[in-house]
DNA sequence: TATTGTTATACTCTATAACTATA
DNA sequence: TATAGTTATAGAGTATAACAATA
């Protein structure tokens, strides 16, 4: 049936990742917060004051793309936007009230979500798929993010 | 540092297949091959003579997007396509003898790509993790590759 | 009527390059 | 000279809708 793709990790994890986006996709309807503005919230709320860039570092996001992002998150009243004192070129980013609120009801969608998708997992299991998960991630190349995107 | 995001699964599958498929990319340039394009050879190979909705249907691709994927693959010479003899509708791929070629090529290159990314894992954790993923993809509402594109 | 393949099209995500203002 | 943010743009990947030929 899947040939020389079934024994790939990589191929299992396009596949499982699929999954968990379509079920995250509707979990979140309504909400008007995707995957990547999420995360965006949850890693300023977790580092208030953080600049765009280095929110964009922490996710792989370049800094490019992370203007439009910011700017919609800010547009709905989610996150503040304000120049660090300490570096004009930067801006200092906090959640907002209604940022705080829009993701606590994230996270309980997602947690109901989560649990959907990994129902048939024990609590053991979880732990352990987040550990195996973990040591692949950290065999990232340096410097996902961004670095130096220009010439 | 990541708040809400850490322990969330659908998070660090996320962030770890970013890292395979960066590597992934890395590990098959020269060959004119992506991730989408092998998958499809691959389920050819495992499937003589089956054609372009089967094979979308089982790598969650819509049959919209299978036309340019096959042209691509028989233009370059790695697929054959001829019509089906029981359903003139359809067309019969099988994969050429450079598709073969190609083919072995790239998993090569591909089982020296996982290995460098799960080397941290033992044989034991390796088998575990295809386990675990392979019961969170089986949770995919069923339907995903195409169904009925049509109003 | 349903299905195979097709075209056209649009939206998201991601990537590069070049610019500005600060440092 | 390097960095933060910006703009413009291009390329994948994926989604829908409508059509022709065949079943």
């Amino acid at each position: 049936m899947l040939g020389a793709l079934a024994p790939l990790v990589g191929y299992h994890l396009r596949r499982a990742l699929s999954a968990f986006s379509a079920d995250f996709t509707a979990a979140m309807e309504g909400t008007g917060l995707r995957q990547v503005p999420l995360a965006v919230l949850a890693i300023v709320q977790a580092n208030p004051g953080i600049n765009q860039g280095a929110a964009g570092r922490m996710l792989g996001i370049k800094r490019a793309n992370m203007v439009a992002l910011i700017n919609d998150l800010v547009e709905k009243g989610l996150i503040d936007r304000v120049v660090d004192v300490s570096d004009r070129r930067a801006f200092s980013l906090t959640v907002t009230k209604a940022g705080i609120a829009a993701l606590a009801d994230a996270m309980a969608r997602i947690e109901a979500h989560e649990n959907r998708m990994l129902d048939e997992l024990s609590m053991a299991e979880r732990a352990l798929l987040l550990d195996l998960l973990g040591r692949i991630e950290r065999r990232s190349p340096a410097g996902d993010g961004d670095e130096n995107g220009d010439a």
